[in-house]
DNA sequence: GTCGATGTTATCAA
DNA sequence: TTTGATAACATCGA
């Protein structure tokens, strides 16, 4: 499922294919996930030009040549796929954006919970979905992140998951952060010392970049990236989706458990709740 | 054919 | 303040 290191790996080969590149054409096949309404997205994006590829946290931002901003969120299976126009559309294709090359970018999302929003250039922070987000954990430096998360008492799985805390972390990078930080993932938070925080700061850093480099995780073949191909990072999962099989730390098996209603992976003899 | 699980987020309830 | 339940949706496997 796309979190911040497969959003960046979006990011990085729209970045290299599209930018530069004139939307000829929109064609809507269903309007339910794009904002503020089909006819204004539809006539906002013919004709233009995408300048840049940017993102936030789980946010992807395409902006346009006229100050014009497209916000996208993939949230479960959305996905982007460049291609060419005469290319068949694969299923669940909602929306398709024809290039006046020959190209097209292509929007499938078969559970449909993802969104596509334009909107001003200087507007699209103030998104609530943008707004509401704490700092990118990439981005933030060891300070911000440490005073982001210190003085909350939450468990420390679910409050990984808080995007108004800190953005970009998803189930899968919060699981393997908190074993390589060999913290309980129902660790209260207010236990947790300077030096301990300090140390995830650095893990999330070295985890996030190691999978932007694999060019994201791939489980059940749910993320591929906007030119067909899969990530590699589920290769060097150490816990996530490995219930019962052995940990790296220890050997010892993972153990599986739903805290704050999601599933959490953890090694229970290296991972201790204090 | 039914049921539960999948993971992200918003919203509402406790 | 924190936690949990629910809903959005489609697919897959038991």
């Amino acid at each position: 499922m796309p979190e911040l290191p497969e959003v960046e790996t979006v990011r990085a080969i729209l970045a290299e294919s599209i930018v530069g590149r004139r939307v000829a054409q929109v064609v809507a096949h269903r309007e339910d996930q794009i904002r503020p309404d089909r006819a204004a997205f539809v006539a906002g994006l013919t004709g233009r030009v995408l300048v840049a590829a940017r993102r936030f946290g789980k946010h992807l931002l395409l902006d346009l040549d006229d100050a014009q901003t497209l916000v996208v969120h993939l949230r479960m299976t959305g996905q982007l796929r460049v291609g060419d126009a005469a290319e068949p559309a694969l299923p669940h294709t909602h929306l398709e954006f024809l290039f006046d090359d020959g190209g097209a970018l292509r929007w499938r999302d078969v559970r449909r919970f993802g969104w596509l929003h334009l909107t001003g250039t200087n507007e699209a922070m103030t998104l609530p979905s943008l707004a509401a987000c704490g700092p990118d954990a990439l981005a933030a430096d060891e300070a911000t992140f440490v005073a982001r998360l210190r003085g909350l008492r939450r468990q420390m799985k679910p409050l990984l998951l808080a995007q108004e805390v800190i953005c970009g972390l998803g189930n899968i990078y919060a699981d393997e952060v908190l074993h390589r930080a060999r913290i309980h993932p129902r660790q209260r938070s207010d236990r947790v010392s300077r030096r301990q925080w300090r140390g995830l700061y650095a893990i999330t850093q070295e985890i996030l970049r190691a999978a932007i480099a694999l060019r994201g995780t791939s489980t059940d073949g749910e993320y591929v990236a906007p030119d067909g191909f899969r990530g590699d990072y589920q290769r060097q999962l150490a816990v996530y989706g490995r219930e019962g099989q052995p940990a790296p730390c220890c050997g010892g098996p993972v153990r599986r458990e739903v805290i704050g209603s999601r599933s959490a992976h953890y090694c229970p003899c290296c991972q201790k709740l204090r």
